[in-house]
DNA sequence: AAGTATGGCTTACACCGTAAGCCGCATCGG
DNA sequence: CCGATGCGGCTTACGGTGTAAGCCATACTT
């Protein structure tokens, strides 16, 4: 009964192993590194046959993105509803939502970059579901269409552009870092669910400097030409990021409240 | 003399002038478009001619965001001192970063996703000199290394984020897209096209319903699942923009200013 | 038992980035 | 003036990519 299937048939493919698998690949060596040979290797499975199931990589990037975004649903500490307030509603939502960026590095340029199907759907949440639930909550805690339509903007660009910088500056380098959490973190941004390992060899570190000769052939700066720079260098390059993402986030929150007048 | 180059030599190639050319491509067909053959086509040239003066596609990638950031420099808003006190100064040159990135909704993911070489230079103000700029002129205004540092992060965090949303609805609807580069930090991982162009690396295209099923084939929204949504379209979709850019900016400003105390 | 649909596999193609090498011409040292 | 040098084009070729088309064993349906 089951299990042997010497040639072919039966390797239970799907779309959703396939996205998880997607995901796998690009949490360990990068979105390009998903190509649908090696997923289809990891799968042990022609790499025409992920076709059967996903109509082309686009969409399975697209897949993957609603993966992502779908953790929400399994965040204990998201909730759905407001009984504490908007406050809490959306602090628990940003944290949610910064989670899965986190968990993700290098996935995350996705959700933040590619095209939506529609203006209102903004990254980085572009799940319907949460958009709606947002909107409606925040309504029925008494907010005008106009508060609404405020606080939903300022929320998405807040975290978009928070997120996007901390994880890409978190992502950069990786020389070889083992765990990636040098310096504060102690947060409740652990973490997600997925087992992502950051390690990863990628990049081919041959060249180092690409933004042309900014930079000297060991990445440090040009004293001389930049002393400001040099001088800040070490506090610019700390990582404050689960502070300040809590105090962007209130300076944020209060900044809804204001509206709300 | 010069002149006549009737077969080859002496087409006047130069990195800049490459760079320049992907960056047309790139604004009116997307990132994906942007191939080596597809620039050396439109200067008459081989594919293989450009290596002579770029290094690899990937440091292209770079030159070309290193050309969209120097627009700061032409900029005749934009002024490097603060003659008229940092608010001015920092008013200027985020109107600025916006021009650019307005400017070319297609290359803006280029600017703020690509791996930056430091944790500190990050998009989207992504050159030495306009970060040295920024700091040296903060702290000539009096501001301590702390505020500085609070100054820097949220400025780029704010126009990141506020960007990266306004350009990516500006950009959704298009005939075709495709944007590469990668995402945090990718191989080499050359990519294919399919008929039209895609893109491998990161992502691409913006063929239209890619989140699931979420939307109708027509792209509306399903009334019945997302009702606030469905109310709050038409203002949802609605442009704003600037106004809402210079009130983002505004308040970004004071609380800039009320970190001074 | 026959028919159909499913879900794998094989083959093939156009296009990609780029390594390697060739060669005409412009420049310069003698 | 002539030869050497090397720059800046070109040609060829390779491995990798997404994916169209078609094949065929198995599993479900009737």
């Amino acid at each position: 009964m089951a299990a042997r299937q010497v040639s072919n048939r039966a390797k239970g493919l799907s779309a959703d192993l396939i996205t998880r698998t997607a995901l796998e690949l690009i949490d360990a060596e990068g979105v390009g590194a998903a190509t649908m040979r090696a997923i289809a290797g990891r799968l042990g499975v022609e790499a025409m046959s992920l076709y059967k199931h996903v109509s082309t990589r686009d969409k399975l990037l697209d897949l993957v993105v609603e993966l992502i975004v779908a953790e929400l649903d399994q965040d204990p500490e998201v909730r759905s509803d407001a009984t504490d307030g908007w406050r809490d509603y959306l602090t628990r939502l940003a944290r949610g939502v910064r989670r899965y960026a986190l968990a993700h590095p290098h996935a995350f340029p996705l959700v933040t970059t590619r095209p939506a199907e529609a203006p209102w759907i903004n990254p980085p949440l572009r799940s319907l579901a949460w958009i709606e639930s947002m909107l409606t909550t925040l309504q029925g805690q008494g907010f005008s269409d106009e508060q609404v339509l405020f606080a939903y903007r300022s929320f998405n660009s807040f975290l978009l552009g928070y997120l996007l910088m901390e994880s890409g500056a978190r992502t950069l380098r990786d020389p070889q870092d083992g765990d990636g959490s040098m310096g504060s973190s102690d947060q409740p941004v652990p973490g997600g669910l997925s087992p992502t390992r950051t390690d990863a060899e990628q990049e081919a570190v041959a060249d180092a400097t690409s933004t042309g000769d900014q930079l000297d052939p060991q990445g440090d700066i040009e004293v001389a030409e930049f002393p400001t720079i040099h001088r800040l260098a070490e506090r610019l390059a700390e990582d404050r990021f689960d502070e300040e993402f809590e105090r962007g986030l209130e300076r944020l929150l209060d900044s809804v409240a204001a509206q709300l007048d």
